[in-house]
RNA sequence: GCGAGGGUAACCAAGUGGUCAACGGUGAUCGACUCAAGAUCGAUUCGCGCAGGCGUUCGCGGGUUCAAAUCCCUCCCCUCGCACCA
């Protein structure tokens, strides 16, 4: 096996490389791996069902294009050559044991480009193994400096444009890595979600105490504030002005725009009793609460007793000791459902008795989500929805009232993998893509719907997230990539120099042999968009890579995994409407499914994957290409396992051996050959179809399985000794090449053994020959092999042995009566029909009965069959008889045919137009 | 929570009103071949049945229809995405 793949790779090593021809074009691509590890099986899906069309499209005729590169831009190789740098036991143990690289190779790792060049050889080498038919001169990394000049084409483009504004932005930020966390960078709180809350200022001698609120409308209603007595707070200079805040809340501020010194400490217990006051609210009391953390908000928390479960119930308990009984809950929104104090109500109904109740936190949410959606604020306080009247009260009390921002997780404890506490922290000068705007989004969508998207049901998720996607913060101060061409204390973040790479693959061979330099936006503009300026000579060199660009592009469709929905896929639409003329946007997109291994989803971290080299190795790459597309269509996700992958296989192998087998057929052509190569010319179309939409499951179905069913029966029916004859030959000629986009190796290999010239990767794709179809001996071999099963069936009920089998075709009258059933509208009224006609009525009962009888019958044939007995007229006397060789030899027994009118056996009236009455005796 | 997709026999999976007890593949069981194992070939694989049939199934429950895995509603469960990250 291994002798045979490196036959057909050294026969196949610059074959795809493709250039612009009198052909038609094709050119797909798929997303780009960003080599940081060893690729396993499910990597190998992403790239080989695309390799499946590319060569099926070849052998069509197309002038293809299949070209891969590789993403090398971005921070993670950077921490994973730290963390091998540092010993860290799980990366170590990753990459040397899982990945499998060289001690001498992993001591290089402390350089992150080594990581990458190592990985992106390997891709390489494990990609050519697979026998993916990629045109390799065009690769390139995306660090190499002429592709840098490109996304700074690219990139003034987009600036020019007005699509990258500069703004500030909260992010998660580890102050002890002193960089911004995503989340995979996190041990804890990898879900943490930053909210916005906005900053009550209640005035407190001649300080402020701010406190964090979501529902900054509800400050009418405060009673009073919560302050934990056993905390210790600290009075803060806070831009200049005074603030009481908890310590951690100082910290957290500092990292907020805002300027804190923190002057003196202050014990929660003595504010307690304390009065403050609120535009809105008037005077309020501190009150004591354990509750409080400090280390959430501002460790200082406004009391909405009427609104809030938690707030109620602490006031109550207090109360039930006797303390603060001049304290009412003070309404202000009205909900259906509740009363005027929905938090009491709440708590009331829930039963709750004191605030550790753990239903508490539950309860909140349904008060706030009740409140959200069908709350209005009472009329005295404005009359608006909860919805509108949060941003209109938190707008007033910015503008009036000293309020401020403030951004905090959802989650108590977020941490980095470095082991420190997360905050937030507001990036300033960072530049965004304003995917927000409308009239970008707009033009988006106004493309997509003219594309071609497969499955069609990822549509509505497209959609979706055009019309959700925000601003992108699209620079990053750490990692590799290149520069942003104004601002180069910038680098561009690598989702965003992603984006229109489809169009440098084009011309990237010739590229690749320009100096950097030379590669001016204004080279790029006369090659991407044929502007001529006066600073570009545009050299025959030139010209032709502007032709070469234009024969290909625009891509016809982009491969990814259904999870880049939401960014990659959709981004790449953007930049290309925003970049390209509509004559060269993108025309289809394909999504994969995810890879499952052993019913577990599969995952480098979790150690659970099964490397794509290793699965070569051990079963070959054709088992493995055939088992990644033919286990589900290629948007399902697919479950690697090794027992299933086995016995692909052995059915590789049998394809094998039948085609061996050919060679003893002999020449002459009979029946049952005719019907083989009949059968054969619909398995082609469906084939076909099935590539044509990306049904690498059923095509397999169709190429392989149906074939292999097909040759089943015709083995079955030949007569004994006989090795099959000429239409065996002319099936493994096509059959060769269905199956050679899937198998290439095994296909390449068979192909040349038969005799033919050429490699099968650019043979023609086989065609239907329409004036092999033979409608009339398909239904002749349908009516026989449903009778043998008959026959079949009822032998294994009776269990005797027979001595003779008499097979009775219906007589012409039932025939009539089957074609009246099957042409009426009506199946209730045909009844009436045809006893108006005398002869039948003469029949009486039996013909009634037979009526019947067909009309379940026609329900239960494949509606195809019914029209061809129609048409056909079929001869079923003839069919039986001319098989009886066949079924005597079936049976081991002798088998008579007679028309079930000459019959006096009393089974021989059950017979029926297509089933036969079958006598066993 | 929100958005998108999905739940079919031991497993994977086809199937969107009568072709459906439900294609195909896997596994399992039996049989043939073999000294044996493997491979290969044949049969069976919801229940019942000594005549090709009948009964009950397609996440749960309800409804529409002469007829539902397929259409409608309630609920339950799974996968993907929810952003600065590849």
């Amino acid at each position: 096996m291994r002798q045979l793949e490196e036959t057909a790779l050294s026969a196949w090593e610059h074959a795809f490389e493709s250039n612009p021809s009198q052909k038609e074009k094709f050119y797909l691509t798929v997303a780009y791996p960003y080599p940081s590890g060893a690729m396993h099986v499910g990597h190998g899906r992403t790239y080989i069902v695309p390799d499946v069309i590319a060569r099926f499209w070849r052998m069509r005729g197309r002038e293809v294009l299949y070209p891969m590169a590789f993403h090398v831009t971005g921070a993670p190789v950077i921490g994973i050559s730290k963390r091998i740098a540092r010993g860290d036991e799980k990366a170590i143990h990753l990459y040397r044991d899982l990945y499998k690289v060289p001690p001498d190779v992993l001591a290089q790792f402390v350089n992150p480009l080594t990581i990458v060049r190592h990985f992106s050889e390997e891709y390489r080498r494990v990609m050519t193994e697979c026998g993916l038919s990629i045109d390799w001169r065009r690769r390139f990394t995306t660090v190499d400096p002429q592709y840098s000049k490109f996304i700074e084409w690219q990139w003034k483009h987009l600036g020019e444009a007005g699509r990258v504004l500069k703004g500030a932005h909260p992010v998660r930020y580890c102050p002890q890595c002193e960089n911004p966390v995503g989340d995979h960078d996190l041990l804890e709180g990898d879900k943490a979600e930053i909210l916005r809350f906005v900053l009550i200022m209640f005035r407190w001698k001649d300080a402020f105490i701010p406190t964090a609120t979501l529902r900054a409308e509800t400050t009418h209603g405060v009673t009073n504030l919560w302050v934990n007595p056993s905390t210790t707070y600290v009075r803060a200079l806070v831009d200049g002005k005074p603030w009481i805040i908890s310590r951690q809340a100082a910290e957290k501020l500092s990292y907020q725009d805002h300027e804190v010194r923190v002057t003196e400490e202050i014990p929660g217990y003595t504010l307690i009793d304390q009065e403050v006051s609120h535009p809105l609210c008037g005077k309020v009391p501190i009150l004591p609460a354990g509750f409080v953390d400090p280390d959430m908000g501002t460790g200082m928390v406004m009391s909405v007793p009427a609104h809030a479960p938690f707030d109620y119930i602490a006031l109550r308990d207090l109360q039930s000791q006797g303390k603060y009984q001049r304290i009412h809950p003070i309404p202000l929104i009205k909900v259906p459902g509740y009363g005027e104090l929905p938090a009491k109500d709440a708590v009331e109904r829930a039963g709750i008795r004191d605030q550790t109740d753990p239903r508490m936190d539950a309860l909140t949410q349904e008060v706030y989500g009740a409140e959200f959606s069908q709350g209005k604020l009472l009329e005295k306080y404005g009359g608006e929805t909860v919805r509108m009247a949060r941003d209109t009260v938190a707008a007033l009390a910015m503008e009036k009232y000293d309020s401020l921002v403030m951004y905090e997780f959802d989650v108590q404890s977020v941490v980095c993998r470095c082991g420190g506490q997360v905050v937030v922290k507001i990036l300033h000068d960072q530049w965004f893509l304003q995917y927000s705007d409308p009239a970008w989004k707009a033009q988006v969508a106004g493309h997509l719907a003219g594309m071609n998207l497969v499955p069609p049901e990822v549509r509505a998720e497209f959609e979706r997230t055009i019309d959700w996607l925000k601003d992108w913060a699209c620079t990053r101060k750490v990692g590799l990539g290149t520069r942003l061409p104004w601002d180069p204390a910038w680098l561009i973040e690598p989702l965003s120099d992603s984006t229109v790479y489809m169009a440098y693959y084009t011309i990237a061979h010739h590229l690749s042999q320009i100096p950097p330099e030379e590669l001016s936006p204004d080279v790029f503009d006369y090659l991407f968009l044929g502007k001529e300026t006066e600073n570009v000579v545009i050299s025959d060199k030139l010209r032709q890579m502007r032709e070469e660009f234009l024969f290909w592009y625009p891509y016809d469709f982009r491969f990814s995994a259904k999870d880049l929905i939401s960014n990659h896929l959709t981004f790449q639409l953007f930049h290309h409407v925003a970049i390209f003329p509509p004559g060269c946007l993108p025309r289809g997109m394909v999504v994969f499914g995810m890879g499952l291994l052993n019913g577990a989803k599969m995952s480098s971290s979790k150690g659970n994957v099964f490397l794509l080299e290793d699965a070569v190795r051990e079963f070959g790459a054709d088992t493995v290409r055939m088992f990644l597309v033919g286990s589900a269509e290629p948007w399902q996700d697919f479950d690697w396992r090794n027992e299933l992958v086995n016995s692909t296989r052995k059915q590789i192998e049998r394809f094998w051996n039948t085609v061996q087998e050919t060679r003893a057929a002999g020449m002459s052509e009979n029946e049952i050959d005719l019907w083989l190569l009949s059968r054969l010319q619909t398995h082609i179309v469906k084939t076909t179809e099935a590539l044509e939409r990306f049904q690498t499951r059923q095509a397999l179905q169709e190429a392989f399985f149906a074939v292999e069913a097909d040759l089943k029966w015709y083995k079955r029916r030949l007569p004994t000794g006989s090795a099959g004859d000429k239409a065996l030959k002319d099936l493994c000629s096509v059959w060769i090449r269905l199956l050679a986009p899937i198998i290439p190796f095994t296909s390449e290999h068979l192909w040349k053994e038969t005799g033919n010239a050429g490699l099968v990767s650019f043979a023609s794709w086989p065609e239907e020959d329409r004036s092999r179809i033979n409608p009339g001996l398909e239904l002749s071999e349908e009516l026989l092999s449903r009778t043998v099963e008959d026959v079949e069936s009822i032998q294994k009920i009776i269990q005797i042995t027979p001595s003779v089998i008499t097979i009775c075709v219906a007589p012409s009258w039932k025939r009539e009566i089957f074609a009246a059933v099957a042409g009426a509208i009506d199946k209730n009224a045909v009844i009436r029909e045809i006893m108006k006609d005398d002869a039948m009525r003469r029949r009486g009962k039996e013909a009634s009965d037979v009526t019947r009888q067909c009309i379940t019958l026609i329900h239960k044939f494949p509606p195809q069959l019914i029209s061809q007995y129609l048409q056909g007229s079929i001869d079923e006397l003839m069919v039986f008889s001319k098989a009886r060789d066949f079924l005597e030899k079936e049976f081991a027994v002798r088998v008579n045919v007679t028309d079930a009118g000459e019959s006096t056996h009393a089974r021989a009236r059950s017979a029926l137009p297509f089933k036969p009455a079958i006598i066993i005796e």
